[in-house]
DNA sequence: ACGTGATGTTATGTATATATAACATTGAGT
DNA sequence: ACTCAATGTTATATATACATAACATCACGT
């Protein structure tokens, strides 16, 4: 798999959300802290399922929290 | 990561897509024939990177290729 | 009947996502 | 200044996605 990022809105999203803690995130969607930052930050990025619930959590379409960028 | 599951349409887009091959497909995106038939038949669910390239191909958005199911 | 392309399947290895634990830093409240 | 919650970060381990190679089956055309 090569070229291409998948970038994501997560930071904004937590703190539209009524600055949910990533350690809370991680809760709801059973991740740890410390995975929800690395993706937060795009460390690497997450597995479908992660992608799919995290969208869950705030709302919102996959595609409106995670974005690909060619 | 637990409950639920994500589905794909995946083998209809092929069909549909004048029969394109799994081999196609996956040369395509970079993946091999034999990851994209375990995708395809809900082996395992892709990366978030590539689901977004498979939908890409099929001009479709990542959701209406592949869903979540609780 | 034969050959061939598409798909299924299985085994083994590598890359990457995620968990866990530990420690550091930063910022807000008191 | 001190505490404490939130976050950053790093090391090590496990789970899962993906590659590669090999072999089997199944349909279709000839």
């Amino acid at each position: 798999m090569a070229k291409g990022r998948v970038v994501n809105d997560i930071r904004t999203l937590r703190f539209l959300a009524g600055e949910m803690t990533q350690a809370e995130l991680g809760e709801k969607i059973g991740l740890t802290r410390q995975t929800v930052a690395a993706i937060e930050q795009g460390k690497y990025s997450p597995s479908l399922e992660a992608a799919f619930r995290i969208a869950q959590i705030f709302g919102k379409p996959l595609e409106e929290v995670f974005r690909w960028e060619e």
